[in-house]
DNA sequence: CGCATGTTTGAGGTGCATCAAGGAAGGTGG
DNA sequence: CCACCTTCCTTGATGCACCTCAAACATGCG
């Protein structure tokens, strides 16, 4: 999918252009087998979604965009506990009890939400769709590894470069200035708090790294990765990212310096 | 199982005394099933595990004692990422790629091996041990959530409470004389590393808490809550973990100041 | 234009890390 | 049984990375 082969939808809302397919099977496989028992949700930027239905447990799977899974335990900050881009599942019970989590839409997007009664049902019968669902939780809980390292190890600086790794990974598509743009999802408090760090020290480190040439801004909500390279070489999770990532286009960026 | 019928394995190791049954299919159910597939593993106080076999992936079934799941990224320091205590299912794909993972016992204890294909394979057949498994891995990611928010967001105090709330809810046993009580798994770099914070820091903490009369020690690697009420005070994930562990005693604990 | 919301940047404070010295516990050989 | 060593834990003094507060600066919208 490094190019075309994109739907319209998908062009039109900015994702997968560089990200390919998954490893395992593609959720277009299992999208059929799923597509009669979910109903399908079209999110607005800022929108919430409510992470438990009325009775029984809910599944959600990313297909379109960016959405956020936030976490905010009594007296204590909110924590934004992990990004969920497309192909990603999350159950409501991922989510711990007695903690008001939440689930936020970064921008435009689609979800599909299930029972999970039914999703289960249809795995027992479907391998295809089993192998696809223990292959989203296992990287999903890979990413979240990735996450504990990078709240309980980074410094501040390590920390950003990790995230910009992550959205360019998964959301960038190559600009024709040669580097690699994407949307920057939610505000600057919502990624501070995905980063476990204060807006203005987030505030002071994109300056830095605007400053060091390693990324832009055209406008607000939008960055431009100049140097990917110099900016893997900041975050020490970048390599399990890429490899996890798929995504062909890193190849060439890693040996072209800018 | 708040008093009695343990079995003499079980007492002999120290686990899971007060902590009652998980929700869901117990362990023991499904533990028939498996039992044919799965080599049992003797761990012992800092044995380290390989998570991946020679080829494929494999599965691992907490069944005695403690485990870690550490991480190192290149050019970081170690993150402990998870603590794993009886029932709890890790899957080798759980650990990032280019990352340098490692299962480290904390004591001796009972750890089932199987080969994933070989678990997928049983899970199909058999509703409740696939039930088993979800709920395993969702109660996995729920506390990977709960550590995500007490790495980003906790101060170093409400780290450390936090631990001892896990600890104490998971291999607690209630001492005569009153209080809970529970090995510390590992030495302090281990656990500080668990909580992405300094040995000495860690160090402090722990001595103000014997200060404020919370914990006591009575040998190295052995802590006493004396007051399980006021340490829960003090970690705002104390509710989600408690709800979580489904530990009996608690109730008790909560009502009766020490 | 004028207001609301979000971002940037500076000045100053603090929580935790770092460094270093001392103490307890356990193991080993005499 | 006691010196001795190694390992781990504790605790004080000091410094820095990041947080906090506040003011200026952008951006969008009625």
């Amino acid at each position: 999918m490094a190019s075309g082969a994109k739907t319209p939808a998908e062009a039109q809302l900015g994702t997968g252009a560089l990200c390919s397919a998954s490893k395992g099977p593609a959720l277009a496989a299992v999208a059929a087998a799923l597509g009669s028992h979910a109903s399908i949700l079209h999110t607005r930027r800022g929108q919430t979604l409510a992470l438990a239905s009325d009775r029984g447990e809910t599944a959600f799977i990313v297909r379109i965009g960016v959405l956020a899974l936030q976490v905010t335990l009594p007296d204590s900050a909110r924590q934004v506990v992990a990004l969920l881009f497309p192909g990603d599942v999350l159950r409501s019970s991922f989510a711990p009890p007695q903690a008001q989590a939440t689930l936020v839409a970064a921008a435009a997007g689609e979800v599909w939400r299930i029972r999970f009664t039914a999703l289960e049902t249809l795995a027992a019968v479907n391998p295809t769709i089993m192998r696809y669902l223990d292959d989203a939780v296992a990287g999903r809980m890979a990413r979240q590894v990735i996450h504990a390292a990078t709240l309980g190890q980074f410094d501040c600086e390590q920390r950003v470069a990790t995230l910009l790794v992550e959205l360019a990974l998964h959301t960038g598509m190559s600009s024709p200035g040669g580097g690699v743009v994407f949307d920057l999802p939610f505000n600057r408090k919502d990624i501070a708090d995905y980063l476990g760090l204060n807006p203005d020290t987030l505030s002071r480190i994109m300056s830095r790294l605007k400053v060091a040439g390693l990324i832009s801004q055209s406008e607000r909500n939008r960055a431009v990765v100049r140097d990917f390279r110099a900016l893997a070489a900041r975050s020490p999770a970048a390599r399990s990212l890429i490899e996890m990532s798929g995504a062909r286009w890193v190849e060439a960026s890693l040996h072209t310096a800018v």
